[in-house]
RNA sequence: GGGGGAGUAGCCCAAUAGGCAGAGGCAGAGGACUUAAAAUCCUCCCAGUACGGGUUCGAGUCCCGUCUCCCCUACCA
């Protein structure tokens, strides 16, 4: 029977909070709300229910966000800490095509599984205001604000090519195809044309760009933001196709490039192979050849094409391109029109200018095919040539009298060979040229942004419907708010309907809708993607019963925005951008008060595991290899193996289960390792040896308030009377929660609990003695945030009968951190020599620092020339000498 | 190729604004308690901060260069 029955205190005290609702928030409007009270809202990413269960990974961010909302709680804040549910999703409705159970009956084994894991983590939150995706009364107000995104004109149809999964039976968005793989579960995915509802985020690219810049983020995440967002200031470039003849021809294509300065430099045009002009220009002997190339190119996966990278390949159409500087007799006025895999349809306008002699990419393309490459930038030292266009003339590639060049230059530098733009910077000659192309109404300045609007459905049954009917003649209307929600029907199978039709088209009474003229509809059958639920999350929180509206105006006001945000960097750009983008269309709806949700944001790092390679580099599963040797070695032969640090796999089978912890060590032991782990942010493996010593840090701490011969768990006679305790103890404990506050306030959990051990230990020493009633409740409090349970129980056998997760944090006396006298470190020529002690309140009289200095250092002073004394109040003094 | 981050003891990690390299934990050694073991407690051991320069009275911290590792991204015109 251990002293320290973590097992019976745990669940005690989350019965406890549960009957009391301890962590119950109320909100303005509710019951014993108190205004005038500050607020702080700390967010966790609300999870998956995945049928796998809590993963150790979780709890790393949990627990911290825990932390520091019951710290706030004791410094007298209103503390917003909830917890939800983003249940909608793929695994649940393939669960239901294998077995045929309801995706909603899975969901909700999970969502319970989930729930009891995280409770048995004694995590804080005010489970009243849980919520679910799939829940109708939530995903009500998500088909809500698609209405609100549809009046704005922010959602529209469009028929474009999409990644289509056969595997899955539906469309992904981008950035769920990796290297032509789904995502999840890697199955291959092929383009296909399809109806598709799309969000208009490019439309708020630029804000969402901008904004970044106040946002308390890691610039990693910001970073990751602005290059998804991806903006770039450049130039459009309208180019006609030249007849036969040489003259303007009755085809013209725009080109985007950010080097409008180089135009005199551009000796070719590439299209991409899926462009539309390509049917139209290709001349009869190339038909063929291009025919044959575009269909290799779409054929091929991404993955294919970035295996390819390194050569460049195309083909000629037979076209040209006239490059409108040029006077018709010029031989660089006529560009031949190239088709290449390298240009994307989906950037830019799918065409550009090519310039060999300043982008690597068209030099390696013109050096492969024999197209000629002219120099338009020089480096800063040859600018003394410039202008200088009299040069070589090259039969060749007749280019008139203008050097043919064999490298490619694109650093900054001086305009030549560029008429009226040489001698000028780049800058200069960009801004030269766009105004040369506008007023000739050739093109204009543009700003492009590589951020795509936003593929907005999924051929899927466990999803949001989509409160849209369609009419016989293709018109569209919304569903009008009061009959929302649009619930999904009930299906048996959740199988594709068809090839190309989504499961939701099988329920043949629930798509058609006759309005109250008699006239027939059918309901859109597509549904929501998963992101839409976590989009708004943190809004319903903000008041989660209420059924006339999403959130209360008064709520809003009071706890926007989430003061503290806790999310994987798996996060950084998806759901971080989606649910910003969501946010400021609410704010110019007047719906919101801020126009950013997240103010703070962290990114916890992962949890990894340990993994062993055998010498030819293979990864052995752990229960293949011996841990207990050193080194470790693969049972099987005995030959020693290399421990390495892995993400946790199943199939290496060093994924650790939080439950197994628990029940060894406790959950408070548990969220006090994952918080000792090392910073939030540091990402560090889980190592099960460990454990018994922070493990060994509660046992400590339950020692020095119950003696050893007692085993009830009657505290110290001493702790329940009110003996003061000693003074060395209590300086200790000043040092603590010094220590501790500082740290906490800024998540540097790991470095508070060992201060807190420290404290233990310095109380352990003396073994009870001196150790008081006030400086142990003062320790409670301390340790509540990182192991409530534990300090509950203390509290408890205090003698106190309420929780103490509302006590006030206690305070700490500066006078009560200085020892009697100070130890000052004396160097000579910086060498560390003697130290010298300095009574305390005079550290930071330099006078008293010096005589006091040259005593203790006499002997190394003596026959020196002292040239110099630096005497750093409170810290250190340095004599420098002549050597 | 581009971007972000990190290298401190056998391991995980500390070291406010440049000021004694070590707070805490693990592992290891010795000891106390014990019939024994476990648990608990005490004591001890261990690096000069990836490498090379520089600034400074003084550099883990600042500057320059190099190396290694992790994450993200990648023909974006």
């Amino acid at each position: 029977m251990p002293r320290y029955d973590f097992t019976s205190i745990e669940s005690r005290w989350q019965e406890y909070w549960q009957r009391e609702k301890t962590f119950r928030t109320p909100g303005p409007g509710d019951a014993n709300f108190d205004a005038s009270k500050p607020k702080y809202y700390v967010l966790d990413m609300f999870p998956y229910p995945s049928g796998a269960g809590l993963h150790v990974g979780h709890p790393k961010g949990y627990t911290a966000t825990d932390i520091m909302a019951r710290y706030q709680r004791h410094l007298g804040k209103n503390v917003l800490h909830p917890m939800g549910w983003d249940a909608f999703g793929l695994p649940a409705e393939q669960y239901a095509i294998q077995t045929g159970t309801h995706p909603a009956v899975t969901t909700a084994e999970n969502v319970d599984r989930f729930r009891n894991q995280l409770q048995a983590l004694g995590l804080s939150y005010d489970w009243d205001r849980e919520v679910n995706t799939t829940d109708p009364k939530y995903y009500r107000w998500t088909q809500w604000i698609f209405s609100k995104l549809y009046e704005q004109g922010l959602a529209y149809e469009a028929e474009i090519p999409v990644w289509w999964c056969e595997e899955l039976g539906t469309v992904l968005a981008n950035e769920e195809v990796i290297d032509g793989l789904s995502e999840r579960g890697g199955h291959p995915c092929v383009k296909r044309p399809l109806r598709q509802w799309m969000l208009k985020i490019t439309a708020y690219a630029e804000r969402l760009l901008a904004d970044l810049e106040n946002l308390d983020w890691p610039e990693s995440v910001k970073a990751m933001q602005r290059e998804w967002i991806g903006r770039s200031e450049g130039a459009e470039i309208e180019f006609s196709v030249a007849k036969d003849s040489g003259g303007a021809g009755d085809h013209a294509f725009m080109a985007f490039t950010t080097r409008p300065d180089t135009l005199f430099g551009a000796t070719f045009c590439v299209l991409a192979p899926e462009h539309p002009l390509v049917d139209q220009i290709t001349g009869v002997d190339q038909k063929e050849a291009v025919t044959v190339y575009r269909e290799a190119a779409a054929s091929k996966t991404d993955l294919q094409r970035s295996e390819l990278q390194k050569e460049k390949s195309g083909v000629f159409t037979g076209a040209h391109a006239i490059n409108p500087l040029f006077e018709e007799d010029d031989p660089r006025r006529l560009m031949p029109i190239w088709i290449a895999d390298y240009v994307l349809m989906s950037y830019g306008t799918g065409a550009i200018m090519c310039v060999p002699g300043g982008d690597q990419r068209d030099y390696d393309f013109a050096t492969e095919y024999g197209l000629p490459v002219v120099q338009v930038v020089a480096p800063k030292p040859l600018a003394v040539n410039a202008p200088g266009v009299d040069r070589a003339f090259d039969v060749t590639h007749g280019m008139g009298s203008v050097e043919i060049v064999t490298e490619c230059y694109s650093g900054p530098g001086v305009m030549v060979n560029s008429g009226f733009l040489d001698g000028l910077s780049i800058e200069e000659a960009k801004s030269q040229m766009v105004d040369w192309l506008e007023k000739r109404d050739l093109g204009r300045g543009r700003v492009n942004f590589r951020l795509r609007d936003w593929l907005f459905s999924r051929q899927r049954y466990w999803g949001e419907p989509f409160p849209i009917l369609h009419g016989k003649d293709g018109e569209t209307q919304m569903v009008p708010n009061e009959d929302l929600p649009v619930t999904l029907p009930e299906l048996d199978d959740f199988k594709p309907a068809g090839a190309l039709e989504p499961p939701l088209g099988r329920a043949q009474d629930w798509v058609e809708v006759v309005d109250a003229d008699g006239k027939v509809w059918r309901r859109e059958t597509n549904s929501m993607p998963q992101w839409a639920g976590s989009c708004w999350y943190y809004l319903r929180f903000l008041d989660p019963q209420n059924d006339e509206a999403a959130w209360g105006e008064k709520a809003e006001n009071y706890w926007m925005p989430v003061d503290l945000y806790v999310v994987g960097a798996e996060h950084a750009v998806l759901h971080l951008l989606y649910a910003r983008f969501w946010h400021k269309v609410l704010y110019d709806c007047g719906l919101v008060s801020t126009d950013e949700p997240f103010q703070e944001l962290v990114n916890q790092g992962m949890v990894q595991s340990f993994a062993y390679k055998d010498d030819r580099g293979a990864l052995l599963p752990i229960d293949e290899v011996d841990e207990e040797t050193d080194p470790a070695v693969r049972k099987s032969d005995g030959a020693a193996v290399e421990r390495i640090v892995a993400k946790m796999s199943k199939a290496l089978r060093n994924v650790i289960n939080p439950d197994d912890v628990i029940r060894e060590y406790g959950s408070d032991t548990l969220r006090l390792y994952e918080a000792f782990m090392g910073p939030v942010t540091a990402s560090a493996p889980w190592n099960p040896r460990d454990l018994p010593g922070v493990h060994r840090f509660l046992q400590r701490t339950w020692r020095v308030f119950v003696p050893k011969e007692d085993d009830g768990g009657e505290i110290f006679a001493s702790l329940l009377s009110n003996v003061a305790g000693s003074d060395e103890i209590e300086r200790a404990l000043h040092r603590c929660i010094e220590k501790v506050s500082s740290d906490v306030k800024q998540m540097g959990n790991n470095t508070a609990i060992a201060a807190m051990m420290e404290f233990v230990n310095e109380v352990t020493k003396r073994e009870g003695q001196g150790f008081g009633r006030s400086q142990a409740e003062r320790f409670c409090v301390l340790l509540e945030p990182f192991a409530p349970h534990l300090a509950e129980e203390l509290w408890f056998r205090l003698g106190h009968v309420e929780s103490l997760a509302y006590e006030p944090w206690p305070e700490f006396d500066l006078n009560m951190l200085v020892a009697e006298s100070i130890e000052i470190p004396v160097q000579v020529n910086g060498k560390l020599r003697a130290k010298a002690f300095v009574p305390a309140g005079q550290e930071n009289d330099r006078a008293v620092l010096e005589e006091s200095a040259r005593e203790v250092v006499a002997e190394h002073l003596i026959g020196v020339e002292v040239k110099k004394v630096v005497a750093v109040p409170g810290r250190l003094v340095n004599f420098v000498v002549a050597s």
